[in-house]
RNA sequence: GCCUUUGUAGCUCAGGGGUAGAGCACUUCCUUGGUAAGGAAGAGGUCACGGGUUCAAUUCCCGUCAAAGGCUCCA
């Protein structure tokens, strides 16, 4: 007998070779229907399989993320059956599960798929799951292993072969198809019920841009077709709130043609939009001790050789600019931080200066491959709201600490709620690619553990994801969609101030080495204006949107008394505008809030002689009347409070 | 850069070898209406661009450009 301890602490008692199947119909056959795989002393493994002895066990569903994981695991290999049975002689590369499904990397030959195809798989896919074949699970020897795939012509399999040691192979099969799989797998395909093949895209064998390239074929599955349906619904939500559809409707930024790829132009509202997240940063730093520089955006090619950043992106830059001397080159500046240096260097620094900080909200312009542009995420052309800190080695917590401030200010004021932290250090093991010194480093990478542990942030620490240049920390934030951002990296810098030979002077009269820091909580504002657009499907803030309320007289004869208002709220920084339109005051609600403006002031017969306004906030309805300035004071208040304080 | 898909009015899209259609937006007129769409008329397109096949191409073919989803990298 074997003694089995569930997740609640409980100890049952099975008899020798008990899987977890039967652990689970002991419990309810309810359960047991929705097995999908199980968890045996912390291993993911067949629920079929017998367990290996006394263990600990939790039965995995749908409702587990390891569970899903099986889940779409064996669909994929479902998909590759159905391929196989559909086009005779496919090749297969892998195929495991993602975050949302799984795909099948194939090798189809000479033959191409397209979406039109889409239905004749997902077909196949059904019928196949219809017929509830086992995954059997069967171990077998290298050479057996080799023998099976040469037989059947599939070379990328072979090649996953070399890879393994004999003795922990094993396969599984399930219908007329086997593949070569760790596994494990949920118990028949009858499981699935609804399949969708979402999308087909190329993609490298083994990610090689060098080698073969193999159809790569997108799916996802459910246990229930009505979840399968929700999902759809779910993926046209997020579709609604792409930022490149929104910025388009609020009229905030456009593309041209002409203009060339990956470089925006913002348009009037999106200019004003980015100015208030400029001034909103600017007074944050300004409070914080930080100095506005302003640089060009071109520099000599000598300052990127002494940056080190030619050598190493020069080839996949923009090239340089040749002027009409002979031999004179400049490039388009990558990054703000050389002419930062540069600007410390200019003179001698004491460290009674330190710590410096200087700010920009620098252009830089980076050549990314044309595949990779995607609306304002990823671009050629984009304004950091970058600064770089001078300091001495024992104020990098101080300096942390104060930037971690700066960057809850941000997602305070965006109301990002959902973040944690992540530490990134140097390998444990091997500190040889690292430069500085080893003390510097440690000191560095303590001072920012503790800084975020006192500003009580939920931390992760990753070993061996420091750059080889210094550690950093990073705020991952998920927004409205559960979608995860990297936001606010701040992080050490020991090569530059080395390579630019950046010095003070110390107490003791010898020349230091100064810490450099950069960070950026926006990252950029091409990027945070994309984030900000999707996590409040263009519901800006009070603070941020560029109509905070529209004026709506009830017919054109309190056109003027809405000017008049408007001009009141204009002197209290209010952005309003008039709906002078000749339609019914439904109308103008509707459209009015169809387009997202906060509040909406209505003025008719009434309101025009005692002065009011009456108020509908959107998304909410009607609020009452009051007085302008009764409304003024409500909305700037609302702002004060977003912004905390600033 | 590569793979798949797409490009028709300002926007969302339909159509299809014989030089174009809807809804919304826009203009004008009627209507002066109290909390989510009042009515009528009108204007608006080298069907992305360049070649080819054809008596005839927006439609079929090829190329280019751009966009979407991937592959690699990153803010």
């Amino acid at each position: 007998m074997i003694n089995v301890t569930l997740p609640d602490g409980s100890v049952r008692t099975f008899p020798e070779g008990s899987t977890a199947m039967d652990v689970a119909r002991s419990i309810s056959e309810g359960l047991a229907r929705n097995v999908l795989s199980a968890k045996v002393n912390g291993e993911v493994r067949d629920a079929g399989r017998p367990l290996p002895g006394d263990c600990t066990l939790s039965l995995l569903t749908w409702n587990d993320t390891e569970g899903k994981s099986t889940f779409w695991h064996s669909s994929a290999h479902l998909l590759a059956e159905a391929l196989e049975a559909l086009y005779p002689g496919v090749k297969f590369g892998i195929g495991p599960p993602i975050e949302n499904g799984f795909y099948y990397d194939v090798d189809l030959g000479d033959r191409t798929l397209g979406e039109g195809d889409f239905a004749a798989i997902e077909g196949k896919m059904k019928e196949l799951a219809g017929k509830k074949s086992a995954y059997e699970r069967k171990e077998v020897s290298k050479a057996d292993a080799i023998a099976y795939f040469t037989e059947k012509g599939d070379e990328y399999k072979l090649e996953l072969l070399e890879g393994l040691n004999d003795g922990e192979i094993t396969f599984y099969s399930q219908g007329n198809f086997t593949d070569l799989c760790r596994g494990p797998h949920i118990p028949d395909t009858g499981f699935i019920k609804a399949a969708k093949v979402m999308s087909v895209a190329g993609a490298y064998w083994r990610g090689d841009e060098k080698r073969k390239q193999l159809t790569r074929l997108y799916a996802i599955t459910f246990p229930k077709q009505k979840e399968l349906d929700e999902y759809l619904v779910l993926l046209e939500e997020a579709k609604k709130r792409d930022h490149r559809k929104l910025g388009k409707e609020l009229d905030l930024f456009t593309f041209s043609e002409k203009v060339g790829m990956g470089l925006p132009l913002w348009l009037p509202k999106g200019t004003a939009l980015r100015e208030r997240l400029v001034n909103f940063m600017k007074a944050a730093q300004e409070k914080s001790g930080y100095e506005q520089v302003a640089t060009p955006h071109i520099a000599h090619k000598d300052l990127y050789i002494t940056s080190g950043h030619y050598e190493k992106y020069g080839k996949d830059s923009f090239q340089p600019i040749h002027t009409p001397h002979e031999g004179e080159e400049f490039l388009l500046k990558p990054m703000n931080c050389p002419h930062h240096c540069e600007i410390f260097k200019s003179r001698p620094r004491s460290y009674k200066d330190l710590p410096i900080r200087y700010a920009e909200f620098g252009t830089v312009y980076r050549y990314e491959q044309s595949g990779e542009l995607h609306g304002l995420t990823r671009v050629r052309g984009f304004t950091q709201d970058d600064a770089h800190l001078f300091c001495r080695p024992d104020q990098v917590k101080e300096e942390f600490m104060k930037v971690i401030d700066l960057v809850l200010l941000v997602f305070k004021a965006l109301d990002l709620k959902d973040y944690e932290a992540q530490v990134s250090l140097r390998d444990k093991e091997d500190r040889s690619k690292y430069i500085g010194s080893d003390e510097n480093w440690a000191k560095a990478e303590q001072a920012i553990i503790d800084a975020a542990a006192e500003k009580g942030l939920k931390t992760v620490v990753e070993y061996g994801e420091a750059a080889f240049y210094g550690p950093k920390l990073d705020f991952m934030v998920k927004d409205a969609l559960g979608r995860r951002w990297q936001l606010g990296t701040i992080q050490v810098d020991y090569n530059l101030p080395e390579r630019f030979e950046l010095e003070y002077v110390g107490s003791d009269n010898a020349r230091h080495r100064p810490v450099m820091i950069h960070r950026a909580p926006f990252g950029s504002l091409e990027r945070f204006v994309a984030v900000v657009i999707e996590h409040t499907a263009g519901r800006f803030p009070l603070w941020l949107t560029p109509e905070q309320a529209i004026l709506l007289p009830i017919s054109d004869k309190y056109v003027d008394a809405c000017h008049a208002v408007a001009g009141v709220l204009k002197s209290c920084d209010i952005r309003a505008s008039v709906d002078e339109r000749n339609e019914k005051i439904g109308r103008k609600i509707r459209d009015a809030e169809m387009s997202k403006v906060p509040f909406m002031l209505i003025i008719g017969e009434k309101e025009a002689a005692d002065g009011t306004v009456s108020v509908r906030e959107h998304g909410q309805g009607d609020l009452g009347t009051m007085t302008a300035q009764a409304f003024a004071d409500l909305v700037n208040g609302r702002v004060r409070e977003q912004l905390g304080g600033l």
